[in-house]
DNA sequence: CCGCTTATGTCAAAGTCCTGACATCAAGGA
DNA sequence: TCCTTGATGTCAGGACTTTGACATAAGCGG
């Protein structure tokens, strides 16, 4: 146990930069640029085109559960849905048959538009998944997991 | 039918909730929550604690480093120093000396209030990593840093 | 020396997002 | 039954961030 050298405690590293939580940050900062400039070409927002996919995959959730799966509150999410409406992508009953939620649906130039938007996005998530050695693939999902656990995610 | 065969492709995959972007935004997202809800208690935001720590390691960071180094704008960074500034955290020369970049110096309140920050940081970021098997943090980072540079961060 | 490029700080305007608050609705227990 | 709890949709207000633009200043090559 002694014959560990280092001055700096390994741990607590001395200069930020080297934390975990500051290089999460620096990359989803990353994707998050990206995905934002690849989407301004498709007339679409981050939030908007995370609504999109989640109706794709789970027609009829509410929009307290978009909100959740998209990590907004549920005003954020309510505008984004709004504007969705408005721009004919989505559909939404005007009243809902069971308690307040209103389920959502993707419209048909919702559906295109979103798998117009999903083929940059897919083709960034690509290049950015191509970086990490594959056998480590699982076992970066797997962390990421735990650390959002972790902490209440 | 055939034992457990994997009907998913492995590489699209169908759910997004599954795709590593996603997983990426979701604990992004949980650390931001919780550092924010824990900096509210010694009454800073995420952006300032950031700029503080940058300062902490590197003084005399100019507005447009710092933005940088935090991954925000010019802009908004700008705002952030000038509420640190006004709550005497941080002093900057009104004048250059040489160009026009301003460095920024942390004052000795400002020091003891990063360090009180950064001690209930340290314990998010702790309780974050411990859950993630020691060998594998090295290899974490890597890939965390190399989907950054893939994706021009 | 002069023009060009790059980088910086700043301002104005807009958009985005969150906090706080309120009313509604379903479910469960006293 | 009542009513407490939890979840939802919505509104208003403010805080934060970004986009776009402009002027200034250093570096560079002609």
């Amino acid at each position: 146990m002694e014959d560990r050298k280092p001055v700096d405690p390994p741990h607590p590293a001395r200069d930020v930069t080297e934390h975990v939580g500051y290089r999460l940050k620096r990359t989803a900062a990353a994707l998050r640029g990206a995905m934002d400039k690849a989407l301004r070409e498709h007339g679409l927002t981050v939030p908007q085109y995370a609504c999109l996919e989640l109706l794709d995959q789970q027609p009829g959730l509410s929009n307290a559960e978009l909100a959740r799966g998209a990590f907004v509150t549920r005003q954020s999410m309510n505008v984004v849905l709004r504007g969705l409406q408005d721009a004919g992508l989505i559909f939404r009953p005007a009243s809902a048959d069971h308690g307040r939620a209103l389920p959502a649906h993707l419209t048909a130039e919702g559906r295109s538009r979103l798998d117009a938007a999903r083929s940059v996005v897919y083709a960034i998530e690509r290049h950015m998944v191509d970086t990490v050695p594959q056998r480590r693939l699982a076992a970066l999902l797997a962390d990421l997991d735990r650390m959002a656990a972790a902490l209440g995610g």
